[in-house]
DNA sequence: GGGCAAAACTAACACTTATTAGTTTTTTGG
DNA sequence: CCAAAAAACTAATAAGTGTTAGTTTTGCCC
């Protein structure tokens, strides 16, 4: 058959994580096989292990890369000498922008995780764990300094966090808004509440 | 083998069903097999069918009863007469109640409905649109009262229901705050924010 | 305590899975 | 245009899946 068709800089490895990124997404790590990976690229199943050493390989680079990006953000925002609540807009916007930009990877990401094998997954646990552990620094420093009311910091980056997760629900509407309203939106409901 | 002991008045079916909601949480549906959950009731695979019709029953079983819960307490809500922001509250604490008491069903039916079959898949995501319709409307007319912001209302909805869902990460933090403060918490956190 | 229904068991089925081995085809570089 | 490397193929394996059939055990009721 004919050799698969990588786009321009990009290899055929990265060819199969992107694919396998929306097959996960659509049917589930566990659920989708390699033959319906091998099928949505054009390909005998066995052809895979010519560039990829195997499916959990796979989860793993997209489970990493979502969760490597993520970090190194919140890294640069920490750094800068933004008012807090700035800093923690820019974070919410981030994720937002990650949502709709790089959807299947971090669907995937969010969703199955579950089933990286170890060491992997405690490695991946741990940078999520660090991760919260520094937006919650974040936020404390914010309710010392006066900018953030005194809630539980901890229920603070929850409710965030979970908030812009749930964005994986929001394709169906994606016509009556548009993405900006749709960040300025959650942003401003985050931030200053919805009562009047 | 010795038979297996329901609690009182629970039939072995439900002991069954909740055994399987607890099995599907830790592994998720599809990776979990009907030999394991024979495994932890103390029973051999074919046992189990002689109490339920298959596996995919035991999942419909799970996620109707949840998605029946909110329906029933929405449709109870809002019928009474409180202000708008009293009834979204008392949503969201009825979802922080679920969350919270009812922790293995709700978690599999929110990360499992996937893998439900035709029909109930499409009732299923029915009755969830339709809740979500409802609350929207709820968000819609504390606007039209001047008793909630008018920011997008579907936004407004999506925000609190994933935040809510977001405690299935609650687990790791129970002993550090009361599960009262954590409602608190975030009940003011959606409806006030955190900005100052 | 004997009978009967409920509920357990063992054995087996037809499939599907990820992956390997070995071979053939295709593309690339000189 | 030929050799070498890359990438496809086919065939096969061992393990695990949900579920059925048929049989044996268990426990309640008269």
């Amino acid at each position: 058959m004919a050799r698969i068709k990588p786009g321009k800089n990009t290899t055929r490895k990265e060819l199969i994580t992107r694919k396998a990124a929306t097959l996960f997404k659509s049917k589930g790590y566990a659920v989708a096989s390699m033959r319906d990976l091998a099928e949505s690229i054009g390909v005998e199943a066995p052809s895979l292990y010519n560039h990829i050493g195997s499916k959990s390989e796979i989860l793993r680079s997209i489970c990493f890369t979502v969760a490597g990006s993520f970090t190194s953000h919140l890294e640069q925002t920490l750094q800068g000498t933004d008012p807090i609540l700035h800093k923690v807009a820019a974070i919410i916007r981030f994720h937002i922008g990650m949502m709709l930009n790089d959807f299947d990877a971090v669907y995937v990401s969010n969703h199955d995780w579950k089933h990286l094998d170890e060491p992997y997954l405690s490695d991946f646990l741990n940078q999520r764990r660090e991760y919260e552990r520094k937006f919650v620094q974040l936020i404390q420093e914010g309710a010392r300094r006066g900018e953030i009311k005194d809630t539980d910091p901890y229920v603070v980056v929850l409710t965030i966090l979970s908030a812009v997760r749930g964005l994986e629900f929001w394709q169906h509407h994606k016509k009556n808004i548009s993405t900006d309203n749709l960040e300025n939106n959650m942003v401003d409901h985050l931030l200053n509440g919805i009562a009047k």
